[in-house]
DNA sequence: AGGTTTCTAGATCTAAAGATCTAGATATCA
DNA sequence: TGATATCTAGATCTTTAGATCTAGAAACCT
């Protein structure tokens, strides 16, 4: 990556579209720039990750709307290769959930077709800088959305009571125990009480978090 | 919010810092922006929650490093009360991981108090816009940080094989009424099989899951 | 046509789980 | 000091859960 600056070396890249004309156009475009060299280009995402581990190029412009196996599953094997190859997303649509899903498996830029040839230039100079592109409107999408998805996550949380609090200290080293699928005879052994107890406290569990067996209790434990 | 750029109100500022010497100088500056007016300081996060409820700023400066009640919490009460103030966190260090936290729980935005004051304006008046600020810089380490955390996610879900995979269709609906705590006469009721059908895939489940009851297997199946 | 997998289900047992009621020993708090 | 909460544990009983083995019916693949 650094050497392709200091050695003046061409960028290596990669192409992946379904549609043909596209992948020819873009070609044009990225060839016109000096040191950037597009080495090979697929239709179909199964052949561009054969490429890929082939050529190990340095950028990879990945339409996400393809037929077949998806742009963001082939992101996902790519980065399992660990081959520090910069995966950019192209898409037609600004769609916040698949900037978010994009960004999340690994992408290190996503840009839309309809944006203007040099903002494409600009990212792929980017992150072949280490940099992640995101042009500012699809930045913003992805904090709003980013945001969002944690709000709802512990607006679920707090909107109902929370049971575990009633439970005593040693009513929650039992349910901690169960949690981990331990039977009745094993938190008795653990915590040097008697069988007995260890269920008179299960029942008073079950009471407080008002369900009927350990598989309940532990499911409530879990999310709260 | 755009009530304040239409008919040209000021923007309502809160500041929150517990250096007051700081304090003063970020009023100094911001006063000197026509349409932004300080209204009020704090050097504590429990005052500034309280000025907040009364005098629902549009934009609030948060100094994230305080004693007593830190600004991380204090920005998380703030978004609790959904008064749509918008909330800029302000620190000296760029930790990619309080940036992370920060933006998490609801921070429109994020600045380093070495950073030009042109920079803090900038940020004002893009969050007041509804736009998210994050100087590129802050904003690189932000996605190193989300892409890093989601890869050691996924990653200790992937150096295991996922036993699940081996289960069949009946079984992964079996293990599925399991995990929302029915008991073997509920399953088989719901699926219209007899209840020895259902211990005979249960049985099953469990080898292949390699585990010896209920609660293991549905801890095995909720983190996979 | 013969092997394999999957779903079905019976019989039989043992081991856990769960419900209910009683009750002693401490500790805490008003 | 007397009420309350917590932890302890026994007795008793019913219900699930789980282990094991056998076996028929249907689907699928070669």
């Amino acid at each position: 990556m650094r050497r392709n600056i200091e050695f003046n070396k061409k960028v290596k890249i990669i192409l992946v579209d379904d549609n043909f004309d596209h992948l020819l156009g873009i070609r044009e475009l990225v060839n016109l720039e000096g040191n950037f060299e597009v080495i090979a280009t697929a239709t179909n995402a199964n052949i561009a990750i054969n490429l890929v581990k082939k050529y190990q190029p340095d950028v990879i412009l990945m339409d996400i709307n393809m037929p077949e196996k998806d742009g963001l599953t082939a992101i996902s094997e790519i980065e399992r290769l660990n081959l520090g190859t910069k995966i950019i997303a192209l898409t037609g649509y600004d769609d916040p959930d698949l900037i978010f899903r994009a960004m999340k498996i690994g992408a290190k830029g996503y840009i839309l077709k309809t944006m203007a040839s040099a903002q494409l230039i600009y990212a792929i100079e980017e992150v072949m800088q280490g940099k992640i592109y995101l042009p500012s409107g699809l930045s913003s999408r992805f904090f709003e959305y980013f945001q969002k998805s944690f709000k709802e996550e512990t607006a679920t949380n707090t909107n109902q009571e929370n049971l575990l609090q009633y439970l005593t200290q040693r009513e929650e080293e039992v349910l901690e125990l169960l949690t981990q699928g331990v039977t009745y005879k094993g938190v008795a052994q653990q915590l040097f009480i008697s069988e007995t107890t260890v269920k008179t406290h299960v029942n008073n569990i079950f009471q407080k978090l008002q369900v009927n067996d350990r598989t309940q209790a532990v499911l409530y434990a879990i999310n709260n």
